[in-house]
RNA sequence: GCGGGUGUAGCUUAGUGGUAAAGUUCCAGCCUUCCAAGCUGGCCAUGUGGGUUCGAUUCCCAUCACCCGCUCCA
């Protein structure tokens, strides 16, 4: 990104952050109180696309797939979930900070130093008549020059306000393996501060160390641990998968990008449990497979490119072409330790491209985890090959909120239309795909003090209410109405007019269907309405 | 968490140590035969808490939120 873009690109963000407010998609949580770091909430019509969105989800994941059931678990869960799935050790680490330049370090990843050690107990400035007791320390590493540590005082003693600080009480001390300086530049850093990236509370009235619990960082560890549950009641074989779609919570050290990340949100998550390699491959049948349709002895890397594929596709269908989108293949040496393969979809987003859904293949990393710390196992036995195993999984996760902030970027829209007198003015549209837009149809009788229109109109929204949202409005100029649902973002606009009672017989019964990207007009019969716009929102 | 910036109506902006202004949106009424028309009327604001002052939206301090950069990011 140049730096002349950028300007542009703030610009950008804060005109659709400032729609979302105006028109209802988002708004800040706790508003009146002065805002919430980190917290959002879905007005009206942003939460009816969030709904879309969940709901076409679902219905892809497992309504309409014979190898997905779902589950809905709670958030709170037991905390030994979290040992077991390694939140509680990583979503806690010590962090530290240099006294010199604020740069942030994982205490635990601090490489231990030798050398001298020099001390000061502070500062005075020649010059200006201030002082500084405040002690402070470097390490100077074997080899290196003692002066070096002079240096680095100086600029700490700079940075507190000193102009030409003369520095005292030196005095030194020699280290071994040390882990309390900056590596970089031999400042001594902050004591080790806990960060703890989950929510903690309370299990019951009583706030103690034994009823300590969690809000879960992510859905997933519920899957697997009620994997066992799952598979004895929905007679489901490996390969098979679990989805489940909820609100996740992780205290972020800094929330950023208007809802892209919040401290909490709402996951879309599957686990597909798979056979392990060397039993799948080897029971392969060799005349068994048929391109594109999925084959229960696929090793993970045929699955992890077969959901990746499905996914592509489903973002598709909701308006997310390739051409917004990015795949990232991560490099070994950034996988998590359980990961033999991730891929990130990303979005370009005016802030930067960044990800929506990563598909991990995952191994059996979590349930021999919970098998460990559960003691109960996990094993799958499978009939057909004769043997037990632990399935390995593949995962494709996908943030609700950061999808919604997405489609919000994509519809967002500024036209220049010219009306007849040769006036033109900026036209702002919301071009959301017809299957996920909050109102899929807007209905106005052409005007409103005329009882007959009114009636006819009210009788077609009747019509449509019970297969779609629709949105009647029989208030202002029939412009300003067309107007007010495209920045709403819904695609259809149905306008009852004399015709349609029947002023040219010909036109009887009939309306205008206005288009929303096009603003084309074409006159439709009631009786055709339902079946067309089903058409293009299902 | 650090540094910088910004906080006045739903939105965009004005202004002042002494009654807070406008456009737009919104609501109501009239009018109106297809893309923010017109007329009339109406609602709505100084982020929060302290301090200075006879009096603070204005000056000072703190705090909160948002934006940018760093940091962090399963």
């Amino acid at each position: 990104m140049s730096e002349a873009q950028e300007p542009k690109v703030n610009e950008q963000m804060e005109k659709i952050v400032s729609l979302c407010k105006r028109r209802g998609f988002v708004f800040q949580s706790s508003e009146i109180y002065g805002g919430i770091n980190g917290f959002w909430d879905y007005g009206p019509l942003g939460a009816e696309l969030k709904r879309n969105v969940k709901d076409r989800w679902w219905r892809s994941m497992t309504q309409q797939r014979d190898d997905v059931v779902g589950l809905d678990a709670s958030i709170i869960m037991h905390p030994k979930i979290w040992e077991a799935s390694g939140h509680t050790a990583t979503f806690s680490d010590p962090m530290v900070d240099c006294l010199l330049t604020k740069k942030r370090f994982r205490a635990d990843q601090i490489e231990p130093q030798s050398g001298t050690i020099y001390h000061f107990t502070g500062a005075k400035d020649e010059g200006n008549g201030k002082a500084s007791s405040e002690a402070y320390s470097v390490l100077v590493a074997t080899g290196k020059h003692p002066e070096h540590a002079r240096k680095i005082a100086k600029q700490f003693y700079l940075g507190r306000g000193l102009t030409a600080p003369e520095l005292l009480g030196e005095r030194t001390e020699e280290e071994v393996n040390s882990t309390r300086f900056n590596p970089e530049n031999g400042s001594l850093l902050t004591e080790a501060r806990p960060f703890n990236l989950m929510f903690k509370t309370f299990v019951g009235p009583v706030e103690s160390a034994d009823n300590t619990a969690f809000l879960r960082p992510e859905t997933a560890q519920a899957i697997f641990a009620q994997f066992k549950n799952v598979l004895d009641v929905s007679r489901q074989k490996v390969p098979f998968g679990i989805c489940q779609i909820g609100k996740a919570f992780r205290n972020e050290i800094n929330p950023r990008n208007f809802t892209f990340r919040s401290r909490e949100f709402e996951q879309m998550e599957l686990e597909f449990f798979i056979k392990p390699d060397e039993i799948a491959v080897k029971s392969a049948p060799e005349a068994d497979v048929t391109p594109g349709q999925p084959q229960p002895n696929w090793g993970w890397s045929e699955w992890h490119k077969y959901w990746v594929d499905e996914r592509i596709k489903w973002y598709a269908s909701i308006g997310l072409d390739q051409d917004c989108l990015d795949f990232y293949w991560q490099k070994k040496e950034e996988l998590a330790h359980y990961a033999k393969a991730t891929v990130d979809i990303l979005y370009k987003f005016p802030f930067g491209t960044q990800e929506l859904e990563g598909i991990a293949a995952r191994g059996n990393f979590d349930l021999t985890q919970h098998q460990k710390f559960s003691g109960k196992s996990m094993e799958y036995f499978d009939e057909e090959d004769k043997s037990r195993y632990l399935p390995h999984v593949i995962e494709p996760s996908a943030g609700v909120d950061r999808l919604v902030l997405a489609l919000i970027c994509h519809a967002y829209n500024e036209e220049t239309v010219t009306d007849d007198k040769g006036k033109s003015e900026t036209r702002v549209v919301m071009k959301f795909h017809p299957r996920v837009a909050p109102i899929k149809v807007g209905v106005f009788p052409l005007l409103k003090n005329r009882p007959e229109i009114v009636k006819k109109a009210m009788e077609v929204r009747d019509l449509l209410r019970p297969h779609m949202t629709v949105f009647y409005d029989e208030a202002g100029a029939i412009g300003r109405r067309y107007r007010r649902q495209d920045e709403a973002g819904t695609p259809f606009g149905v306008t009852i007019d004399f015709d349609t009672l029947g002023e040219k017989p010909e036109l009887l019964d009939t309306v205008t269907l206005r288009d929303r990207d096009s603003m084309q007009q074409t006159r439709v019969k009631i009786s055709e309405l339902v079946p067309m716009l089903l058409e293009k929102i299902r």
